[in-house]
DNA sequence: ATGCTGACTATGT
DNA sequence: TACATAGCCAGCA
């Protein structure tokens, strides 16, 4: 039996790497639109050893969340995507613009600065 | 069963 | 752009 949780881990698993996902995103492709909240919880629960990359999952402000226990984690986080060519300006901030996923296959065009 | 908490988002100031 | 407030669902005590 599949929960709401092994969903939002499906959309999740089909992030490309060097992809960035938000939570909505996230939560309105698992067929919960609106309740972010859960996706990011659902992530909190998520059992070590699964794979899934919640790496790419961050807030519609392109920032990582900071998750109460494990400081730095956040950090880790950031550093990860990095490694995968996901770029961090000044603020800590990923364009979403450029590396946000597009599930609908759509793509930005490749190799465009927004500003 | 009820109540609280939680990796969020949207809107208003 | 940043801060504050309200709404939402699932899991645990």
């Amino acid at each position: 039996m599949i929960s709401t949780y092994q969903r939002i881990y499906a959309v999740v698993r089909r992030i490309p790497r060097g992809r960035v996902a938000t939570y909505g995103q996230v939560a309105a492709l698992a067929g919960l639109p609106g309740q972010a909240r859960l996706v990011g919880y659902a992530l909190h629960a998520l059992a070590s050893g699964t794979a899934v990359p919640w790496q790419r999952v961050i807030n519609a402000r392109g920032t990582v969340s900071a998750r109460g226990t494990q400081s730095g984690g956040a950090l880790t986080q950031r550093m990860m995507l990095e490694r995968e060519g996901v770029a961090f300006n000044g603020a800590g901030r990923v364009s979403l613009d450029r590396f946000g996923w597009k599930p609908t296959g759509k793509r930005p065009a490749a190799g465009r600065d927004s500003r």
